[in-house]
DNA sequence: GTTATTGCAAACAATTTGCACCCAC
DNA sequence: GTGGGTGCAAATTGTTTGCAATAAC
């Protein structure tokens, strides 16, 4: 699980989202997050947590996902992020178990949820990125 | 695998909207698709991709992911949706195996790919949803 | 004919960008 | 002091909505 890259260099309003994502501990859009980090820093620029956010996805210490709606959430990388999602409602509930194919039809049965797809996706850098990545630091 | 729900009830642009994925067999965003749709038909407005998009989702003939850009890629749920992506270049290639937990480190190495985190979400419609659905129908 | 679907254009909302200012080192 | 980080406001961009015109059955 080593997420290593460069977790130094970080800005102090930087520092600041990831401790508010540490202590929210639950998927949070940026415009949230920005409210929630004003009632401390009242001076604190929506674009600034956006770059911040930006900035600590591509360093691996910040995830986001889309919901339904379109906008993105945010969460530490450490936080688990397997959901059964609502395509009308937009309800998100938790999965507490790690899931595989096949699982599909179980949950089918068990949550009764109707199960459309599911997606599985790995998020990293390329080599070409993340050599440039390391240039940088 | 069961999608049955209501195959039947398909507009003539849905149903072409639904031909051209498969045509085309890769996720597209809705802008490019009402491009490539519009050649045949150069009267179809946007706002028609977009609801015929969202009706097909909810029917669960088609599914969405979002693009590092933020942009929703559509496509059939018949097609695989596991990837390889690059939180920087935005770089999506396509993985052939079905994953699991413990694959994110043999990736790693393998693909030479720094993988920061991976999600996976299962889609479809809650009881409540499904039933409303239903009723619809 | 009645009802659902569409095109168009305006409205929205999330996110990004330009730039002057300011802070840290 | 200098370069990166930031606030603010304006600009973009993807997506949605209102409504009159149209097509489907």
């Amino acid at each position: 699980m080593s997420q290593s890259s460069s977790t130094d260099r970080l800005t102090h309003y930087q520092e600041q989202i990831l401790a508010t994502l540490k202590r929210l501990d639950a998927p949070i859009s940026a415009q949230d997050l920005h409210a929630h980090l004003r009632q401390v820093q009242p001076r604190l620029g929506l674009a600034t947590v956006y770059r911040g956010l930006e900035i600590l996805k591509i360093k691996g210490l910040v995830q986001s996902r889309a919901a339904v709606t379109g906008e993105a959430l945010y969460s530490r990388v450490e936080q688990d992020q397997h959901y059964l999602t609502c395509l009308q409602c937009g309800t998100s509930t938790p999965l507490t178990l790690c899931p595989v194919q096949e699982m599909a039809n179980q949950l089918q049965q068990s949550k009764s949820f109707k199960v459309y797809y599911h997606t599985l996706e790995f998020f990293g850098l390329c080599s070409p990125c993340w050599e440039q990545q390391e240039a940088k630091s």
